[in-house]
DNA sequence: GATGAATGAGCATTCATTCAT
DNA sequence: AATGAATGAATGCTCATTCAT
């Protein structure tokens, strides 16, 4: 009966949602959330903004799939600092330089953005709730506590060395989105200075 | 019975301007630009909207001012540095632990909103590209010199250390305004390790 | 394996007109013109809202076709009434029986919605025109003149006897389709007081 | 300090208010819910459809407001049918009258509206319910029962005579709004046959 | 100076309709 | 014939701005 097959009306919803899905978190990063018109969002992913509203039921809706969509990604980005490869110290080196390589900056930027946006619908604010420092200290704890063991990484409280370090990171990313306004990305190896034993 | 002078008069409309613009940048720093209505800026300064427009001929026009504000600010906290006792190190110490303490966290968190805004009028927006991290740089310039030489801070190009520490500093005020989500503000000692010889 | 014949497919055709006209119907009578979507029509039908277009070129379309189609039932539903058995007050009263009866009070609903929506379509408007409560009228008056000669209905201007008692039978179906808010139909025969000798 | 005293701003909402229900009921009874824009409730009241959201925060709330309103407005007819003078049966002859002159059909007309309309907020829906013809039976009960021992009223259960004789009434409320396709509003005294001793 | 009624441009969302498959 | 993706006009609602008082 259906002149599509299940499989091509699928794929094609796909693609579209990853297209809105893109185009949307550019234009929220860059103009916030109240700044952000669903017709901006349509024209960047080049559709009309009937068709948004085929995909997503609202610009609520559409934002919170990014954000759900953000917080995993922050997550598969912190955990995947196991699998690279050397000591501790230089586990941390290569994990800063990729976070600091801008591409989930955007991310980084839409999260902000929610945090410090008053507007922002209560489901979404909740969602971020999750997505606390906490989480990303336990991570990580027992790399900073190897690399403390190994003479790497200062002493002292491990969970405050971290969250200092990923506080400055984050900072960096989201100030560094347009690296306008004469803003120089730090070094890596200068940011690990705040951390490591020299 | 006689009505108020000149001076009077003049002095309470000054006191309304400041009132509006405390509100004003309250607001813009937790909302964002275009998340800020008017009516949200009168009702935190306690006036009708109808009296905003007789101080601010329109909501630019307020942004606009407020962005002056914002960088004449940002320009005497730089300047108060020299005025810091200590060596150029506990200069730099004391200016840091100035800037943290978040007093001026809404100024920067507005420049940072209308930085990272597209929606912003242009001519705020060349207000903002004056505020160059290069002038700030060449107020530090020689304070760099002076601890290189006394061997308190690192050696190497004295403008990439003012950058990169500033970019820092500024990341951190913009990421902290609401020190939500579990961010903890670094210690500045631990700040300070990114320049300093140790 | 043979194709469907001609005569096979306008069946099927014929079919799903009926059956969309149905969904229609009962969709536009509860929701209203203006309130009733295509989309309802059509999952009211079980197909998909493209369809619907394949058998009607727009809203307007079917609506008309409906109104059309309620006229021809309502003019059956009065001109059946010499078919029933008995004196004219048994034929009236049979008659106001099949009316109350419900079944028919969809077609009186569209029609009734139609009358007092300002919204509608004036080619819609035109055909409601026709359906004048004069052709009814002509259409019972021997009736009630014989009625009135037997002594069983009462004396004066027929005319406005039918059209009174019409104007009740059409208000209570109207009225009652969803039987809601405790309205209680009344009985028959207390209707048939207002014109019958007693 | 306020320019306008306290009672002339309190005067002009006052009015204001009043003149945006009386061009909404009239829409509203006219085209259906759904089918009644802000914009043509605007128009009608000779404002602009910004000023309606200055008294009335959504259509909801202007419906249930007007809602509300056709409530306790129909208590107040059939309440005060007691006032009215004469026997029973005289009353109700006085009170049908009233009822049918057309001066409250659009309230009758909204509550038609909302009663038969899916699309109607749950909220509004429920406070409909209230309106249930049973409390209005209990209102005529008395003098219904009085008829009858006075003999002027058809013996029977008083309160299945009261609910059809209403419905009646309302039913032709309802059909009446516009005099529109011939309905002629029966007399009142062949109303009455349906429940009087003749 | 001060207020809040009033306006209208702009934005989120819905829905009739078209069209490629 | 049948589906659902796609479009854009229309509608509810918000908010910057103006103005009478």
């Amino acid at each position: 009966m259906a002149p599509l097959n299940e499989e091509q009306l699928h794929q094609i919803r796909d693609e579209r949602r990853d297209q809105i899905m893109g185009a949307a978190i550019k234009v929220f990063a860059h103009r916030g959330i109240a700044g952000t018109k669903m017709s901006m969002i349509a024209a960047e992913a080049g559709i009309s903004h009937g068709l948004l509203y085929h995909y997503f039921k609202s610009k609520e809706e559409l934002l919170t799939k990014l954000v759900e969509e953000a917080m995993a990604g922050a997550e598969d980005a912190i955990s995947s600092i196991y699998r690279l490869p050397g000591t501790p110290l230089e586990k941390i080196r290569a994990f800063s330089m990729e976070m600091l390589d801008e591409s989930g900056a955007p991310y980084f930027m839409l999260i902000h953005q929610v945090r410090t946006s008053d507007g922002v619908p209560e489901k979404v604010k909740e969602l971020i709730a999750h997505y606390n420092m906490d989480r990303f200290i336990e991570y990580m704890l027992p790399l900073f506590v190897e690399g403390q063991q190994a003479g790497e990484i200062l002493p002292g409280d491990p969970a405050e060395l971290i969250s200092a370090y990923l506080s400055v990171l984050s900072a960096l990313m989201v100030l560094n989105v347009q690296a306008l306004g004469g803003y120089r990305m730090p070094k890596v190896d200068m940011l690990l200075r705040m951390i490591a034993c020299l």
